[in-house]
DNA sequence: CGGTTTTATAACCAGATGGTTTTGTAGCGT
DNA sequence: ACGCTACAAAACCATCTGGTTATAAAACCG
């Protein structure tokens, strides 16, 4: 699974502000000025963030006149939490009670295999 | 759904290094030094990954001896996923056809309820 | 043509990040 | 008590990040 891919895709969503940019184009696309209206930011700060979100593939951008739409692309989401699915044992209720057994077994965790990239 | 959570948790995720060091502990708890076996890294360095990843809540220390061992704790990992499946529609493979049928009717997207932390 | 809207670019700044080397410290083993 | 192991802490460095202001370019509108 790309590293780099992930790297970006992580890096992207680690800031609020990108996070909200991507809920807001969930409703459909949108304008720069549309996207920059509800931040108290200036537009050069969102322009920025958005080519953050476009490098990371996680969203596109059309023309009309001198707008330029913004679009949501959610595959490398996909890839992320593909990711994220290889530790779901690890955080689900039922882990608790299987670590506790497979502790007195001598054992490592669930689905110990090579999840070196999972 | 926490913002500084998930911003610290997706920012955690965002080095393929820490990422490696989680997948790393799914095989159970290590040490500093093991940790830092695989890696061409200085000692150090890994201390200074694990404190990111500590802070964000993905790992917890013990303590052996000297040792310090590091335990897996996917809890966080949860909130990101949980996150990033409000936009499963957005990457599904029906999504495409949805999309355009979604469109022609002068729609925004689906499911385009206020998802504004979704 | 001239002005307005929309966006991008550049230059700059403070602070975070990712790495290093060096040094210190706690605890074990003999 | 001595040295070794395991780790942390500090100081330092280069680069990235998130923001700003100011400026420029592109396309519309009248």
């Amino acid at each position: 699974m790309a590293a780099d891919v992930l790297d970006a895709t992580f890096a992207a969503l680690a800031d609020p502000t990108r996070r909200a940019i991507l809920a807001r184009l969930m409703e459909g696309e949108a304008t720069v000025t549309e996207l920059a209206a509800p931040f108290a930011m200036s537009q050069p700060g969102i322009s920025k963030h958005l080519r953050v979100l476009e490098r990371a593939g996680l969203v596109s951008r059309g023309r009309d006149a001198q707008r330029r739409p913004c679009r949501l692309e959610a595959a490398p989401l996909k890839e992320a939490v593909d990711w994220l699915a290889g530790y779901r044992s690890y955080w689900e209720e039922s882990y608790q009670r299987l670590d506790a057994l497979l502790g007195e077994l001598g054992h490592d965790g669930p689905d110990a295999a090579e999840r070196e990239t999972p």
